[in-house]
DNA sequence: GAGTGGTCTAGACCACGCA
DNA sequence: GCGTGGTCTAGACCACTCA
């Protein structure tokens, strides 16, 4: 462990939860080696004392390590961290970019710009963004890519009617996220539906499967407001990316 | 609302949590109209007072009643009900038997074994569930209905080298669930990964989709002591199951 | 029986939204 | 500015595992 320190209550410019920096601190630890995959991390009263927390907060951090799949948690017994290989592994229910992911399971993330407009909302679309039809949208076509290896392609509809243009131009360059963050539209929330998708139509480059077979996740981000800012169809080439799912009772 | 009674600390055989039976206390108003899809309900004080438990145990009634995308919670606004159609929605971290969740949205569940099976484990089976390869286990197969639609396939592996032969002949006939918590080993666990699949050689009957897509839910089930319990394969059959993740920050 | 995680409480204060 | 949800605490007691 040895932290100690960035973990403090006070909120000085704290826009992240106590629990949250717990869980990151821990993950750090597991991830350095300094917990070995099957052993027992400190017990919660432990963890609470070193780094000064409530054992609330301790069990929130623990919470999100589980929902990725990092450790698992026996009653009356410790928590213990998980055995994982070397696949790209996601835990679906948190929210991040596919880049960050990636980065973060030792991999080189880069998205490919394929195409770009600014064009009315179709219908389908201005019904999952709760907007008019024929509202003003940017919409994007990317390839996601892991070590140059296409992981997954990537639709994304964001509504700019009433967007100035210099942000509107910025969205293809960087950074989707990025430019959501700085217009206040950043995306906290996102209700994702999964389906199968088999089409030769998908994707596009050297790399596109012959006949793809895809996963496809279909998704609608909300701001804290509630608002929809992002229409997302992600079509994961399968094969090349584990989503993983910590289900409970 | 307008409940009241059922819910009570004392633990009077309560193996049901606090938070579990207020969200299905909600769940159960929802569900009856008395809250119309958008509007608001209750604050987390005044359901506190209604229901005489704190304010964090309403909490994570309500965390449960998000995740499975019934509510929708916004900061200093207040917690909406959400606006669903009248598809099968499942929460897919919510860990559940199929049945369950099939009843819970309104349409009769049926499941039909098509085949069962006591033999040894294959490799995959053997590592999956943590056993010796040659590991004696039941094998299942089954069609899993809603109102006589055919909404998945499952392929089911039980462990049972150990287990006394009046549990094993039980597999099979009614719930496989009740079976494993009779005999102690009711899972609570389970880490899933999705996959697209296309095949023409899963399902039987007359109603198998020609050449099927299905969202494949590739699963172990862990009881609460770590032990690996249940190895499923389950083929949602694309376009009849709507799975839902709400993924946060 | 000692030690671990699981549940619950009452109270405090912060951040956000909305009028 | 009031009411909403978001975070955090200290302490209590229960249920479970394991030696």
């Amino acid at each position: 462990m040895s932290e100690g320190s960035e973990i403090h209550p006070g909120f000085t410019r704290a826009r992240v939860s106590l629990g949250r920096q717990v869980a990151e601190a821990l993950r750090a630890a597991i991830m350095k080696g300094d917990y070995a995959p099957g052993s027992r991390l400190p017990s919660e009263t432990d963890i609470s004392e070193t780094f000064q927390v409530s054992r609330v907060t301790v069990r929130t951090a623990i919470k999100m390590l589980e929902s990725q799949g990092l450790v698992e948690v026996r009653h009356g017994s410790g928590t213990y961290v998980c055995d994982f290989g070397g696949r790209i592994r996601a835990g679906a229910q948190e929210l991040r970019s596919i880049s960050e992911t990636i980065q973060e399971m030792g991999f080189v993330p880069r998205t490919e710009l394929h195409a770009r407009d600014v064009r009315p909302a179709t219908e389908d679309e201005a019904e999952r963004l709760g907007v008019e039809v024929g509202f003003t949208v940017v919409a994007m076509e990317r390839a996601i890519y892991a070590d140059n290896e296409v992981v997954a392609y990537s639709f994304d509809v964001i509504p700019a009617e009433n967007l100035p243009a210099r942000f509107v131009a910025r969205f293809g360059t960087g950074s989707m996220f990025s430019v959501l963050d700085e217009i206040g539209y950043m995306p906290t929330r996102a209700l994702a539906e999964l389906h199968p998708v088999q089409s030769s139509e998908i994707g596009w480059g050297p790399q596109r499967p012959e006949r793809g077979l895809f996963l496809l996740l279909d998704q609608v981000h909300f701001d804290r407001r509630g608002r929809a800012v992002v229409y997302s169809k992600t079509y994961f080439v399968e094969g090349r990316f584990q989503f993983v799912i910590l289900r409970t009772r």
